[in-house]
DNA sequence: TGCACGATCTCG
DNA sequence: GAGATCGTGCAT
């Protein structure tokens, strides 16, 4: 398999969250290990007029690499504990990310950015050619349910009720 | 310069 | 059901 290419990133994050569905994500961590997970869950954020995109308080030094073009990380801490990965999609100036919430065999975006041993240093690393993170293609999954976005109630109900989380239909659920 | 809060999880 | 724990955005 090959890894995703400027072409899939640059498309708006609605078309990428659901095409990562099924797709590899690689992690080649500091001693050389190499650990490979199908992506099962994610979320769209849409722009600045998305209540719920943290772009949607404009551009600023933590929102800034959601401003450039797709295929770069965007990490952030909540909670002062957990951090969270996303994905850049869509052209530069046009801010759009999708949040990867659960890993085969790993559930909540808490728990991936633990697995995979994220930190700040991963802000704006790019994709396409990173040597310790990066997608593989793999074959469009062919069944999933799309749900509303979690955790976001200050976003209101317009927002709160877009159907822009996409779950990964597997035999075990 | 200070403060309240969040795209969460775990434990009791 | 509450605590852990800290960077960020906005008020002072």
């Amino acid at each position: 398999m090959s890894r995703l290419t400027s072409d899939f990133y640059t498309q708006d994050a609605i078309t990428v969250a659901e095409k990562l569905l099924g797709k590899v994500l690689v992690r080649i961590r500091e001693d050389g290990t190499e650990s490979r997970y199908i992506i099962t869950e994610t979320e769209a954020y849409l722009g600045e007029e998305d209540l719920a995109c943290h772009a949607s308080k404009g551009r600023t030094k933590r929102t800034e690499v959601m401003y450039s073009e797709g295929g770069h990380v965007y990490v952030y801490l909540i909670y002062g504990m957990y951090w969270m990965f996303n994905i850049v999609t869509g052209d530069k100036d046009y801010p759009q990310a999708v949040l990867i919430r659960g890993l085969a065999n790993i559930t909540g975006s808490g728990k991936v950015g633990r697995e995979l041993g994220l930190d700040k240093s991963f802000y704006g690393e790019s994709l396409l050619n990173s040597e310790r993170i990066w997608i593989e293609d793999a074959p469009d999954a062919m069944n999933y349910l799309t749900a509303p976005r979690v955790g976001i109630d200050y976003a209101g109900e317009i927002w709160k009720s877009k159907p822009w989380r996409f779950i990964l239909q597997t035999s075990e659920n």
